[in-house]
DNA sequence: CAACCTGTTCGCCA
DNA sequence: ATGGCGAACAGGTT
């Protein structure tokens, strides 16, 4: 589920945890989602140390402890959550971090997600290199018209997709940058028109701007206005023409467009 | 039972 | 070396 603004809201899930001590570490053992990092460092490591703070980028999250570091990535189905202290963990709850009162949890039942955990003062370089935040400076519009240049015959949405300069935008995002940016999903990205580079860059960070502060804030509804909420529903229709919205599979991602506002 | 899924990574190929 | 694509990952839901 997680994109720019769900990852937000499940960072602040943990608030309840700040400035406590952590009493107990549970971890499911060969979770898939711990990858190569080190389960029984992690537990050791954690276990006594105070939640200083936390951070959201794009689809990343880490959590400073005064021992190291933890990162979080959702993947596709995973969720941070806020539980009572007495909770007993289930199947797809891989990591728990015990409180006085409560429990920390992140749950990934598909386990495309991921946990690790950096010991230490120093950020992690899995941090300090991810990319530049669309609501960042370094997000020009210079920087995606290189982007889309250099990325020139893939279609237009399965570039948006692409972390490396578009961090926290999803499948739905993508869907709804192309949308009210007026392009078809199938363009190429190296044959967009000067203004409809334009139009991608500023409506991407319209896009998050707004994901952030509605959903990111409560897990609220964007507007009907908006393209996402007529997406999955079989026989939607373009919110801005009223036509039927097509669907199709574009760069391995289904995709919804209006195929006559979009060209 | 089969198809589908808001994500990333890997291997193959051009 | 770089870019583009399809498969794989795992399990719940429709």
């Amino acid at each position: 589920m997680p994109e720019l603004g769900e990852v937000e809201y499940y960072r602040k899930q943990w608030d309840a945890g700040l400035r406590k001590k952590v009493t107990r570490v549970e971890l499911h053992g060969k979770a898939r989602v711990l990858r190569e990092t080190d389960g029984e460092e992690l537990g050791r490591l954690l276990t006594g140390a105070v939640l200083k703070g936390s951070e959201a980028s794009g689809k990343q999250m880490i959590f400073r402890f005064d021992t190291g570091w933890l990162g979080v990535h959702l993947g596709m189905t995973g969720e941070l959550r806020l539980e009572s202290g007495g909770h007993e963990p289930g199947k797809h709850d891989h990591v728990v971090l015990f409180q006085k009162g409560r429990a920390l949890v992140f749950r990934d039942a598909r386990q495309f997600g991921r946990v690790r955990f950096h010991a230490g003062e120093s950020e992690p370089e899995w941090w300090t290199r991810r990319a530049p935040d669309v609501l960042s400076e370094d997000f020009s519009e210079e920087a995606v018209r290189k982007f889309l240049a250099r990325r020139k015959g893939a279609p237009i949405k399965a570039v948006l997709l692409m972390q490396e300069r578009f961090p926290g935008i999803g499948n739905w995002m993508a869907d709804e940058v192309l949308w009210r940016a007026k392009i078809a999903p199938t363009k190429k990205a190296g044959s967009l028109e000067p203004a409809e580079t334009h139009s991608v860059w500023t409506e991407s960070r319209f896009v998050c701007r707004e994901a952030l502060r509605i959903i990111g804030t409560d897990w609220s509804d964007p507007p009907d206005a908006w393209l996402m909420n007529h997406r999955w529903r079989d026989g939607g229709h373009c919110p801005r023409c009223g036509m039927e919205l097509k669907r199709a599979e574009i760069g391995g991602r289904t995709t919804c467009w209006c195929t006559r506002c979009q060209k």
